[in-house]
DNA sequence: CTAAACAAGATGCATATACATCTATCGTTT
DNA sequence: AAACGATAGATGTATATGCATCTTGTTTAG
């Protein structure tokens, strides 16, 4: 199952990257744009928990998305947070990218048919949280 | 579609380097172990393809793994090509990780059911398939 | 209120991953 | 056979990813 999995995120990031490739993004940093664009600002920990990845991964990927002016870190109340936002050139780079990223969607989505497409997005949810317990 | 693979992918490789780290080997080597020990001996770039994964990636995976002994490299008729087989210790390690992997699957599959189980690694199939079209 | 326990990130390190480009080799065409 | 285009990997570079460990704050036990 495991193996399964990283085949197809091998293989479906490779979608997204070519059609994010002429902005300059990749697919995961696109994701943490689009996450942060619903969430307001958070935590760098939050953020962690809610893509299911390690705070300490994010120390690097929000540095390179900080040096591009995608987002922005403020000190939180609690002096050892790290609170994150979309900074504008962010949410200008959220929408320049959107119209790429629905596009691939559609393609896949039309070529899985809506009932497995569907039932893919719940069933990698319940993955997430069955193996997140 | 491509978040959530990502973010159930790194779940579940948690899962399964937890189970693996005594051994000191990671779930994609020991994924690469499994392939191995079905397809015989491969060339690097069929390899690949079974993975759905750069050629050029292998090249640094199967330079560690052949580092620990697990894994022989070999010139093919044509001499472009590196034919991969396991070798000794990569069997052995193979036999070793096995329960473990299987000990984590099997916690898995009780925890979705059988039904999610089995339409997830048919889906997961598909969603390769169609990606790497 | 202080000392110990704990939590949030940063840093060092190793692996995973792919693309662009380069080299060696192969197959084909003339 | 020489030249040319195609293929298999190697290498440089950048990002993705997590663990162990460290630092810096915060919370809690006494």
């Amino acid at each position: 199952m495991c193996a399964n999995f990283r085949r197809a995120s091998r293989a479906l990031a490779q979608l997204y990257d070519d059609a994010l490739r002429p902005l300059g993004i990749r697919a995961t940093q696109f994701t943490i744009l689009q996450v942060l664009s619903r969430a307001g600002e958070v935590s760098q920990g939050a953020l962690g928990r809610m893509l299911s990845m390690d705070s300490t991964t994010l120390t690097r990927t929000l540095e390179i998305m900080d040096r591009h002016g995608w987002i922005a870190k403020q000190e939180g109340k609690d002096r050892r947070e790290r609170r994150i936002r979309l900074a504008k050139a962010g949410e200008v780079q959220l929408q320049r990218g959107v119209s790429r990223w629905e596009k691939v969607q559609a393609q896949l989505r039309r070529q899985l048919g809506d009932e497995r497409w569907d039932n893919l997005l719940k069933l990698t949810s319940e993955v997430t949280n069955v193996a997140t317990q």
